[in-house]
RNA sequence: GGCCAGGUAGCUCAGUUGGUAGAGCAGCGGACUGAAAAUCCGCGUGUCGGUGGUUCGAUUCCGCCCCUGGCCA
């Protein structure tokens, strides 16, 4: 990918700026503040933020923000749809090259963390998922279980079988589902990958709170203030289309399910908060697993009162050297 | 005030016919290639309410006290 930007004496390459950290830190106020009133555009990292009608659990940007600073990959699809990691790729390089284009610089946020990997180090050429294949497999683990074709995956590619774990229903499934498509081991497909943000100038950033506790209130706090702001007429309204339901990978997103659970008559409304609070805090806690292992994150604590003013320093620095 | 039932892990509870205890949830750590806000793996010492007594040994049995809930006054 070659994208230049036209600065006062040549032209320049554009980088690319990642944002992540977990859920709950604060990265969609930083970017905002960031991307305001200058050549910057965000690209939304997030497996939640492209369903159009979940707005409220996902905490997704409003309109107005959106109107003030371009957002990408926010309301590309359908609840019933299913998004995916290779969907994301092909639709974050295409977001990044229109806005190199534009001479600007795209700014990705979010905390979906395969996605960021993906970008990082790009996907291998794969298969999509195939539903009827999926539905097959569905069905003879439920009769065999999953153990069963986790043994049948062993002797099909014993290298990928090595790796999951007999009761990995989501990755059994896709090792055997890419055998059956391709005739080849996953394992054998995976070892050719290169990074679509190759030859770019990549800066990735962390936003993530030292202090675990303060995290886990601000989940709580943001949660309540969901429920205040009808997240669950939210989730009602999409629970009375009829055509979604709890094994819907939409439905499945944190807050969603819980909220769903409930109006399926499974928990009390107390519970399900409670439960979607939890789970909040368990996703916080493997995406910050997550960020550990990548060892290219430059870490901000955004409880450290120059946090912001530094960030956003060396940000208007390489601005003003691309003459933007 | 009397009677009954309880007080065991952060929470809900199990258990020890006396040899100092274990589940679920929560929490923590880890894995992660088209469902990823998903999916999966690992981690359990806590004055067993307090205090006296019986005993080689008490969280377990007995006495008293404290706390909670219920019933009766």
């Amino acid at each position: 990918m070659q994208s230049r930007a036209s600065g006062d004496g040549g032209t320049r390459a554009l980088p690319v700026w990642i944002l992540t950290g977990p859920t709950g830190a604060g990265k969609s106020d930083w970017a905002i503040r960031l991307a305001q009133d200058r050549a910057v555009e965000i690209v939304s990292v997030d497996s939640a933020l492209v369903y159009r009608g979940l707005d409220i659990g996902t905490a997704k940007p409003s309109r107005a923000v959106r109107d003030r600073v371009p957002h990408h990959l926010i309301d590309i699809c359908d609840p019933a749809e299913t998004y995916s990691a290779g969907r994301f790729v092909t639709d974050a390089v295409t977001g990044i090259r229109s806005i190199h284009a534009r001479g600007r610089i795209p700014l990705l946020v979010g905390g979906t963390m395969l996605y960021v990997r993906a970008l990082l180090q790009g996907l291998a050429a794969l298969p999509e998922a195939s539903p009827s294949l999926r539905q097959e497999l569905d069905a003879r683990a439920a009769v065999q279980s999953w153990p069963a074709l986790h043994a049948e995956l062993a002797r099909l590619d014993p290298a990928a079988a090595a790796r999951i774990r007999p009761n990995d229903s989501q990755r059994i499934q896709r090792a055997l589902e890419v055998c059956y498509v391709t005739g080849r081991p996953i394992s054998e497909l995976q070892r050719q990958t290169h990074s679509p943000l190759a030859g770019v100038a990549v800066s990735c950033w962390a936003l993530a709170p030292a202090d675990r506790a303060l995290l886990h209130e601000r989940i709580a706090g943001r949660f309540n203030r969901m429920m205040e702001t009808g997240f669950l007429n939210e989730v009602r309204t999409l629970h009375r289309r009829g055509d979604l339901h709890a094994r819907t990978p939409s439905m499945r997103a944190v807050g969603y399910r819980q909220l769903w659970a409930h109006l399926d008559g499974e928990c009390s409304l107390d519970e399900a908060i409670q439960r979607g609070i939890s789970a909040t805090r368990q996703l916080a806690k493997r995406q910050l697993t997550w960020m550990r292992s990548e060892s290219s994150l430059k870490w901000i604590d955004p409880e450290q009162p120059a946090a912001w003013v530094s960030w956003n320093r060396d940000a208007t620095h390489v601005l003003r050297e691309l003459g933007l």
